[in-house]
DNA sequence: GTAAATAATC
């Protein structure tokens, strides 16, 4: 009789049915039992795991004899509910009213109390007590302890104490290295993490989000990466919620998109605290950008030029405030050029607003459009939507203007001569070994992740044909040429004409680091220095999508 | 013999 509904008490501390545990409380009042053996601690102990303070109280209250049992219960409710001062102010009653000593697991409640209290002189004395009780060798308290003297910022006795543990386990560990990271000290929170033989998804979380909260945000972010080359699972949201938080201080917006994906795949978008962290980039930096535009005008008299609004409609639409960019376009008093609507049309396809894309994409196709890219954007918008005769109509244009007007080349320098290739070209003398290169580089780039993305192809063929088309673009020929013939562990230089495609940046981030060579391309717009399977045109970014692409295999 | 305690996120 007693065991069941012990046991269905502690079922209801735990989960279930809020109600059940009433209904559970009110059968045995009714039944007599509510001041018998461990049923009021227990009914105090579930009131307490399920925030039901008032409840909690009123059987504490009703109690003919309260125990130790009673009074650790007690105290836990009131840190439940965030009242930890409370706790300390009706603790001389266990000694007063009920002629009690605390335990140990009075003890650890109360050092808990005082650490969401910042209560270091309180903390202080309760050390003391417990030192001189009997229980001054539990490891548990001493834990609390740890986290105490960490939070209240008092890291030289948070150490001492962790060294007198007996036996560490995750949760001594995670206290002092996250005093230690919170603090600042780097070095001392990284050898603490790597001491730690079975390191976890806590100890790692304190580490890299104590290392957030002092400022060390790139050291942090590479610790993200190792810790996901560790294998420790991202199995809730805390540490991405931390991350997220640091690309926006950052201003990493392309990082802290990239840390979103992470947080979509994983299904935690509808996590609080991850939300509002996401909102604080996709908001943070628009209402930042906002806020200088409007005093450039209002405060310094200014008169926006072309180039100003350009950067806010930049802003606008890489944050997804599509209409809000739509509007501006719509009411500033410049005409912009195709870039500008270029750009708010691959936005419309990120954010998935197809109807905006089509009105977007019938401005530019009134424009009159030169650049291939936008091209490619137009197609894809019709397509996406089947307007296959607008499909129609942007190919027959492409032909009409031919934008395959400039052929795209690159050089590679090896000392003093410089070889040329152009896309597609098949008539080089070392045709043959460069192909079985690309190849090998190929199926070990496809066995580390690499999708190909088509998306850059222009022409209209087949996905087989397509990939085959992106194969012999000429930055990889030019690669291939210069691994072929360079000095062996010498930084391949290569000049592009056009921009590198999106596909060939992917690629060479692998090659380089398959091959583990530096590359360097300076292409029509930017150098981009590849290394370690990294460019650094956007370092952690490509980290994450490599990590990103590792989740989505794994799940 | 029963029942109670400690760590990481905006």
């Amino acid at each position: 009789m007693h065991h069941h509904l012990l046991q269905s008490l502690r079922l209801c501390a735990t989960g279930g049915n809020p109600f059940s545990g009433k209904a559970l409380h009110a059968r045995i009042l009714k039944i007599g039992l509510d001041q018998h053996g461990p049923l009021p601690n227990t009914l105090i102990y579930m009131y307490a795991k399920r925030g039901l303070l008032k409840d909690a109280l009123q059987v504490f209250d009703d109690m003919r004899q309260r125990d130790l049992v009673s009074w650790a219960s007690i105290l836990t409710a009131y840190n439940r509910a965030n009242l930890p001062n409370r706790s300390i102010s009706i603790f001389p009653d266990m000694f007063g009213r009920d002629s009690l000593q605390p335990d140990h697991f009075v003890f650890a409640s109360l050092v808990n109390s005082c650490a969401a209290l910042n209560a270091l002189q309180i903390g202080r004395q309760v050390h003391a007590q417990f030192v001189l009780s009997e229980f001054s060798s539990d490891d548990i308290t001493k834990s609390s302890l740890v986290d105490m003297y960490a939070k209240c910022g008092s890291l030289d006795d948070a150490r001492a104490v962790f060294d007198t543990i007996c036996t560490k386990n995750s949760v001594s560990w995670t206290a002092i290295i996250s005093g230690y990271a919170k603090a600042g000290r780097k070095s001392e929170s990284v050898k603490l993490l790597r001491d730690m033989k079975v390191q976890d998804l806590f100890s790692w979380t304190a580490l890299i989000s104590g290392l957030i909260q002092s400022g060390h945000f790139v050291s942090a972010f590479h610790l993200f990466v190792e810790m996901q080359k560790e294998g420790i699972k991202i199995i809730d949201p805390f540490i991405l919620s931390s991350v997220i938080g640091a690309s926006a201080n950052l201003a990493a917006q392309e990082l802290g998109k990239q840390v979103h994906c992470l947080v979509l795949k994983l299904g935690f978008e509808s996590n609080l605290y991850v939300c509002n962290t996401l909102i604080d980039i996709h908001v943070g930096l628009v209402n930042k950008g906002c806020d200088l535009f409007k005093s450039m005008v209002d405060d310094y008299g200014l008169k926006p030029n072309l180039q100003h609004y350009t950067c806010l409609l930049d802003l606008y639409s890489r944050s997804g405030y599509l209409d809000e960019a739509e509007n501006l376009l719509n009411t500033m008093p410049f005409e912009v050029d195709e870039a500008v609507w270029a750009s708010l049309l691959s936005a419309c396809k990120r954010f998935g607003k197809t109807q905006m894309g089509i009105r977007i994409a019938n401005r530019l196709m009134g424009l009159g459009v030169k650049d291939p890219s936008s091209y490619i954007l137009l197609s894809n918008a019709y397509a996406g939507e089947s307007m296959w005769e607008n499909v129609a109509k942007v190919r027959r244009l492409m032909e009409a203007i031919d934008v395959k007007k400039e052929p795209g080349y690159s050089c590679v320098h090896l000392g003093k001569e410089t070889e040329v290739f152009y896309a597609g070209e098949t008539g080089h003398p070392m045709k043959n070994e460069m192909r079985v290169l690309l190849k090998d580089l190929d199926e070990e780039m496809r066995k580390r992740g690499y999708v190909p993305d088509v998306s850059f192809v222009l022409h209209d063929m087949g996905k087989k044909e397509k990939e085959n088309q992106l194969f012999w673009h000429s930055e990889r020929l030019a690669v291939a040429y210069g691994l072929l013939n360079g000095v062996p562990g010498s930084v391949i230089r290569v000049v592009k004409n056009l921009r590198v495609c999106g596909d060939c940046h992917t690629v060479l981030k692998f090659i380089c680091s398959i091959v583990g060579r530096e590359i360097v391309v300076r292409d029509a717009s930017r150098f981009h220095h590849f290394k370690d399977g990294r460019c650094s045109c956007s370092d952690f970014c490509c980290d994450m999508e490599a990590l990103s692409r590792k989740v989505s295999v794994g799940s």
